[in-house]
DNA sequence: CTGAAAGCGCTTACAG
DNA sequence: CTGAAAGCGCTTACAG
């Protein structure tokens, strides 16, 4: 009816006094409308998923992932959507009342684990008319899936090619024992910049949660085994710092004895002395990059892009 | 009908064959309930939104106000409650649908501004039959309105004591210009510890953004102005290791000649060198606190404590 | 320009 | 034990 229409703002077709009554009872009664009501009839949810598939309950300690959320909830409130976060390891994601039920009008995903079963969780959240971004992965080709990642590979290319002008040979790459699909990108792109240089060695050492203990652990036994490398790269700012300090701490200098570089950073690389080389993220505008393709897609539009690259920025510092 | 019992399990009342019969049809249909249809019903939205009001558009990039919201989200997950998070400016806070439109069950607020502002917001955010859990803030005496803060005021003053026993004397606390409630209480208790040695002195120093380069230039200036301090206080961590990092950079030994202290630590305490003496802070726990306290005001129980304190604890390290 | 009616999908009280 | 009916609050097509 026309107060209806006086709540989603239409006055096209009704006189000013009207308006002005309806308006009148609707502060006076402290009237606001119910968005179930409004979701049932629309079938629409006015709201969108972000699932951060990870065995670690603080999913959200990441400032990447942090970053992303942000962006992509900004965008949204704007468009008067909401975004539901879920962090869950994938054995719990399909009992999700979030995928259980039919919560959401769309879902943002940031998978960890094996291949394989991204591409299964993946399969069983992508329903019709469903609309699934997917972050950080190449996502699948199924309709209405689309993909936003950043350029891990060329980065890490970039990063790789820039220590090895400083004179890095021996590189070590930490890496969480996650599989994160963007780790597997960057420690690609280190390998294809040390094939361009045949004297230089290249390992990948497991630093377990990647925090800080388990990180100079790692390195640590790694040294102990297989003697100093002297390039360490860490596969982002936190592990990349934890190798930092403790490469100080047993009396090296940095960049002289050892070149050190982290991935993927916000704010924290110009914490350590010396200032850490690593590698900028484009983290927040992927987010509202996100949430633009979602709404476009549930306007109906075909995607512009399946599968978005953004570009990242080498940020050098006086570790390498 | 029938078909509504299997699908909330309640299986009491019927026969084998018919559950069976139901659960088949499901199965092969794919069919998923509508949470809008259920939500309209019971009038429950089964979601709870988390608001923070800060004009930072990295509303999220906060240690702690990351894990607050994993805590929270995670434990309404678990009881199937979807967590929607949105960040937003003291002025625009009123217009957004999160509050405009009836979307969630409750609501947890995380509040930065001016104590009359954010009684106002308050107020405002307040509904009957609309719980809200007002984070590191007192919140107010109305009905369905609680707190839940973490005690930076005994920790601040724990820490103060800690420093004066190591040899300050000279104290200067970096605030952010934005008026955090939490950062007040930490100033509070600086003080109160202060005034049981009546040599020492204190000063406050603003530090714009709180990041990196704001926070170094606003020590930098104070020094010029006012002389070397013997104790500098991070009013965060990130405020504490970007002092840490100066007084280093200029050359002065810490802890001997200067000591450096933060405030609401996770891990990056342990990143710099020497190792920042910092308080730790229960957040995770305060969100999943919170969650439960809102899920319980929902099913109509009267909160067991109108304003909840939890401890937190001194991480004492090298630099002090 | 305005108002009465239908129907979105669910749950619950009720009749058989 | 099972099924038909009512109604939650909204929007939209339709009749006046």
């Amino acid at each position: 009816m026309t107060v209806s229409n006086v709540v989603n703002k239409r006055f096209g077709s009704m006189g000013k006094d009207v308006r002005a009554e309806v308006e009148r009872a609707i502060s006076e009664l402290g009237y606001r409308p119910n968005a179930s009501g409004r979701s049932l009839r629309l079938a629409k949810r006015f709201s969108i998923g972000m699932v951060v598939v990870d065995e670690s309950p603080t999913f959200l300690a990441d400032a990447f992932i942090t970053r992303v959320v942000a962006g992509l909830s900004n965008y949204l409130s704007q468009r008067d959507y909401g975004l539901v976060v879920q962090g869950m390891s994938a054995r719990t994601l399909p009992q999700s009342a979030l995928v259980r039920r039919h919560e959401t009008d769309a879902l943002c995903v940031l998978m960890s684990g094996p291949a394989s079963r991204r591409r299964r969780l993946l399969e069983r959240l992508a329903k019709p008319g469903h609309p699934v971004v997917v972050l950080q992965d190449v996502g699948s080709d199924s309709d209405g899936v689309i993909s936003i990642r950043q350029d891990d590979f060329g980065g890490a290319r970039e990063l790789a090619q820039h220590m090895l002008s400083r004179g890095g040979r021996d590189f070590v790459f930490m890496a969480p024992d996650v599989e994160w699909p963007a780790i597997e990108q960057r420690i690609a792109g280190v390998t294809s910049a040390l094939q361009g240089d045949a004297r230089s060695t290249f390992a990948v050492v497991n630093c377990a949660d990647g925090g800080f203990s388990d990180s100079q652990a790692a390195i640590a036994r790694y040294v102990a085994q297989s003697g100093w490398p002297n390039a360490i790269m860490g596969g982002n700012d936190q592990m990349g710092i934890s190798a930092l300090k403790w490469v100080i701490d047993q009396g090296l200098r940095v960049p002289e004895d050892i070149l050190v570089s982290g991935f993927n950073a916000f704010d924290t690389w110009q914490y350590t002395q010396p200032m850490l080389t690593t590698v900028i993220s484009p983290a927040y505008e992927m987010g509202a990059s996100a949430g633009a393709a979602i709404l476009d897609m549930l306007e109906g539009n075909l995607p512009s892009e399946r599968h978005r690259l953004f570009p990242v920025k080498l940020q050098p510092g006086g570790s390498t």
